[in-house]
DNA sequence: AATGAATGAGTATTCATTCAT
DNA sequence: GATGAATGAATACTCATTCAT
């Protein structure tokens, strides 16, 4: 219901009466609807960096860990275009600044090992790993942000995205 | 104000009263607090576009004129943080999708435009320049959100940002 | 509604619906519910102290002046009973003890003055001016929340309270 | 808790997990808040008359009887002031009215019958036994509620206020 | 006797918007 | 053009109470 309609658009009563429960049970098992939202923001996170470590499980090469990483990550938007959109949301909100920082960090630091050793071993060129990962994340987010939803195959747009960041940092 | 403490943090008493101005005054010129808003993300729009277009003014290379394009693109987003901030806020929000999408397209159509020609005259790699200008439109974006505001200096950061594009395309 | 319902039992909705207008009125005018509550504390004290300082104006005799205050604030507590229930119930609440702390300060220190006056000249016998004022009071106080209420006519009660005052404390 | 942090900020919640029990026990040996909160203040009013009942057991003059009594209530409301504060706040609540009223009706009438001994051996001055009890019971009530949780030493007030209301009432 | 998850009515407060002056 | 008092729908959160286990 948040990536539907949207954080503030989504009511306590509008949640607690979709699962057909009463009011008190939310607050059970959230401390607030902010809770809620964050708790799902580090599931998403979680989630990510799960599909990205099982794909790149047996890749010795660092450069094909990164590609295997980026479609990965895609097929698993791809599959969880909601918690997409929720964290899209908490981009903004100052109240979930922390959250999505944390999530950042360790998504950033995941490939910013890759890149460090793919530089070592020459397969990737030279350049600042923290700025590279970030170019690479950014490339995949609005990818996914704004291609996969359409229409058109994802294959196709997976392949294309994984060949423009393969070229962007090969050396 | 919209962008230091978020659109629904920000009421229409707090922006009057930081005009000295009463209520009415609003009402007056916009005609609802989404209209403020949407008026601004439309501005936000046609100033990155302005930059684009004043950047790449006279040089002939498709390219070179991407390559102006991101850094001219990045520079305004350095000097304008709060119209990037208020964008974001209203990537996640159902309410103003329509304007979002629009602002999209015609910063994208203006990219496809270069991508198309340059891929005719070979200056830039095969694929979809539609898929491609948002995979530039990423990579900038990330980069302005996370590392422009942090403390290192921009012209780095740029100048990695146009190299990394600029491989990632070129053929 | 405060004196005859209780604080916790007067809803800001049964405030603005029993003046017949809406919610919003209200806080424009008070700033919360405990707000409005200590106003009318502040002006009950404010109130009383009127009334003690009017009867005693003129009379020179320090026993007598707090003769006149005991009579004078038993017929104000006898015309403003709604407030003498507000205060009541103030006593008893930790987020009120501020004000009502302040409100007693005031009225036992000007009670003092003329008991310290009184010991001088030899009227009221000597003895901790603070403990007496606050048992003068606690003698009104009490007579105020159960007598006055009931059927019994008040210039009894009142002679008796007054007599009853200045035996305890005259030398 | 309820003495320390009020009857409407203290929750059943609060109660049963400061006694490492569960909800539902509570119900099982209370029907309700307000039931616990009556019990606690019958218990309260009953303590009070046992520690006077004690205190005036052998003494065969009213007078005496009736400062002995003071005596032993400041004392015992000195060792119990949770109960005391806890009396206070029942004051101002309607749902409580009936146990105050009858609470109360029990001490005054305590008081009433040595108050009219003393009159008939001429101990004491004629008067309205009624209006004199409340007269002594608010100079105990004021004193116990505002001097006894000072740091001044108890027993010069507690001197004091015998003294005060015996020179109140003596013939 | 005891548990604790579930209920749902109740309530203070906010705030975009209107409109008489 | 401008004011600011008034509107009232909307909403997060609390908590006494119940009851299946």
């Amino acid at each position: 219901m948040f990536a539907r309609q949207g954080y503030h658009q989504t009511s306590i009563s509008d949640i607690v009466s979709s699962q057909k429960v009463a009011k008190g049970v939310f607050y059970w098992y959230f401390s607030s609807k902010e809770d809620l939202f964050s708790e799902i923001l580090k599931e998403a996170v979680a989630g990510l960096r799960r599909s990205q470590a099982e794909a790149i499980a047996g890749i010795t090469d660092p450069l094909a860990r990164i590609a295997a990483g980026i479609e990965a990550s895609l097929r698993y938007v791809g599959r969880n275009k909601a918690m997409f959109a929720i964290f899209e949301q908490a981009l903004g909100a100052p109240q979930f600044e922390e959250v999505v920082r944390s999530g950042h960090k360790k998504l950033i630091s995941d490939t910013v090992r890759h890149l460090q050793e793919g530089m070592e071993q020459g397969r990737i060129r030279r350049g600042d790993p923290e700025i590279i990962a970030h170019e690479i994340f950014g490339t995949m987010t609005y990818v996914a942000r704004f291609l996969l939803p359409s229409g058109s195959p994802d294959d196709k747009i997976i392949a294309e995205t994984v060949r423009y960041c393969v070229n962007a940092i090969a050396s």
